[in-house]
DNA sequence: TTTATCTGGACAAAACTAGGACAAACTTGC
DNA sequence: GCAAGTTTGTCCTAGTTTTGTCCAGATAAA
């Protein structure tokens, strides 16, 4: 990922006057320089006629610190943190930030396995590419292009997933904005979601309700599953995320389906998910079979073997399960 | 970033200020202390100077104890029980309470005139006849018919908008379920955010940053003006709902934007909405011209026109000034 | 000359603290 | 079902700390 290094390592060389600095950071001379003055929040190098020059590295800190203070920091805090630890403070506090259940997308993909398919890795830093650019075109430009070279299922999981953990991780350590990100999940979001519409539908294949169930916001692990199984003749019932059981229960019923599959990515540890997974269990027809997948779900193992749910490995095994589903081979 | 996942272990070290703290749960700086006063809710340490310093312990607690009033709790209850105590406790009224702040997408159409056109209404029975009965295939039918009996602006005036009205006010009035709401937004999602592709891009074409502010989760209306905007010869940088302003900010600068604009729907009284707007006007040039719809807007009349900052009446109004501002005529 | 930056200090605004008042919403007792 | 009490969120005052802005006079750059 030879995009992300270069972009992260940050120019410590002084050459910046302190205007610049103020345009770019939205701090106004006069700030940057009382807190010069009173916490050495950053000690600029001088050319030989004392005027400040400030390197890339401090302005990265300075543009930092200034979120953090809009998160609720205190100055005498954050002023002494080095350029990563300030990361860590703001891609913690943001994380959480706003009310607990808002939260960008992608944090952790779901249903991915970790492999490294170095095959792909170009396509991916393509992409990823396209997103610090902020380059829409070239993004779905890529992602359809993608799609050409191999099948859906291989390519949601050699591309699509990779390019997800590697969005949400680079945006955790600060690599890549917020906004990056943001434009990112919502063109995959359009992608994935047209997806299905590949397929042409009968009428009469077997129904199968994805969702994520109450808590879970996040939707592309889910919306991946539904254009993965319109693929093997299934014709997905797609209710979005954050569904009550109840409702999922009542879903399943009224269109019939054979299947449900839920898919938890975060957050991980939310109390309503063994509640949630225990009412729609037992709710639902005990002959219809619950999927649970996603980056979560093996915190709930014990829980979802105890109820009686499937926690597929793999999208492919998924797909295996599913497919000895519709021909009755279950 | 396993401290955060395995929540287990809370770290107890104080080292938060009470700001971050009223952020962190929604609650506000007055509250936290009033609760310390009379219930000894939290105890936090202190500063040298008797600033309060909390840890993750106790901004976890509040956090819940804030959901359990959202719960019907009362304070006394809650106050003096441990982190594990408040975790059952929250997680035994989730299962009766029908996921509390968590909305359905829909509620308030954005940017939609409450003209009853009768003209389409026909189109709208057929649609939400087609929700009601899970026909996922015919109500996507339905919307590309529509799509080809009149032009993409005046199908989501008429039809879209309306449509979102009408299933909102059902499900609010319990004549649909969550399920079929959940349902028609998934799909709507999908196919709004398709619309923009049918327009090809040269790349020259003026840019606008559409997204929704922080606190915002409804997209569909941001997503509406997108696939408008793009009728009219203007590029889309589309970031999804939730986006805090400084990320909008450096997004516009990025991407060279000559316009914002943002849509608010749901919840219309949200604290947050000044701060996120009085910090996009700052930060953002003052030549580009922030535009601000939805339903919720008028809540912020005020406010919207001491910033400077421009409330179309409609959605034809809001072609009107772009068509406007892309030709220099602003 | 005009404009930008420098230093040091003054001043003002904002945020925090403690204590208390008040009104709306909710409970309890009759 | 009503009155009296309790609970709870918000607001106020007044004193302290923290933080942002401004000024004056000097020096450097354009």
């Amino acid at each position: 990922m030879a995009t992300l290094e270069t972009i992260s390592s940050v120019d410590t060389s002084p050459r910046h006057p302190i205007r610049l600095v103020a345009n770019r950071t939205g701090l106004t001379v006069d700030l940057i320089r009382a807190w010069e003055k009173r916490y050495h929040v950053v000690e600029p190098a001088r050319s030989d006629t004392k005027r400040r020059l400030y390197s890339d590295y401090d302005i990265e800190r300075l543009r930092l610190i200034r979120i953090s203070k809009q998160n609720g920091r205190r100055l005498v805090d954050v002023a002494p943190l080095t350029l990563e630890a300030l990361r860590d403070v703001v891609s913690e506090d943001s994380r959480y930030e706003v009310s607990q259940d808002v939260q960008a997308e992608i944090y952790r993909p779901s249903w991915t396995s970790p492999l490294e398919s170095s095959e792909s890795a170009d396509d991916i830093d393509a992409l990823l590419f396209s997103v610090q650019t902020m380059d829409q075109h070239r993004f779905d430009q890529l992602l359809q292009e993608g799609l050409v070279k191999q099948s859906l299922p291989a390519f949601l999981q050699t591309v699509i997933g990779p390019l997800l953990a590697e969005i949400g991780e680079s945006t955790r350590l600060g690599k890549m904005r917020i906004a990056h990100e943001h434009m990112a999940t919502a063109h995959l979001r359009t992608f994935i979601g047209a997806l299905r519409f590949r397929e042409t539908f009968t009428g009469n294949e077997p129904k199968i309700v994805i969702t994520t169930p109450t808590g879970q916001l996040h939707e592309l692990g889910a919306l991946m599953v539904a254009a993965l199984v319109s693929v093997d003749g299934w014709l997905p019932v797609y209710l979005g995320p954050n569904t009550p059981a109840d409702e999922i229960a009542a879903c399943a019923m009224q269109s019939g389906a054979r299947a449900v599959s839920l898919s938890l990515t975060y957050p991980a540890d939310d109390p309503r998910i063994p509640t949630e997974l225990t009412r729609l269990r037992s709710q639902l027809e005990s002959k219809i079979p619950v999927f649970v997948g996603g980056s979560a779900a093996s915190h709930h193992h014990e829980l979802i073997n105890r109820l009686g749910l499937l926690s597929p490995k793999s999208l492919d095994d998924l797909r295996h399960s599913l497919n000895m589903l519709r021909d009755n081979r279950f």
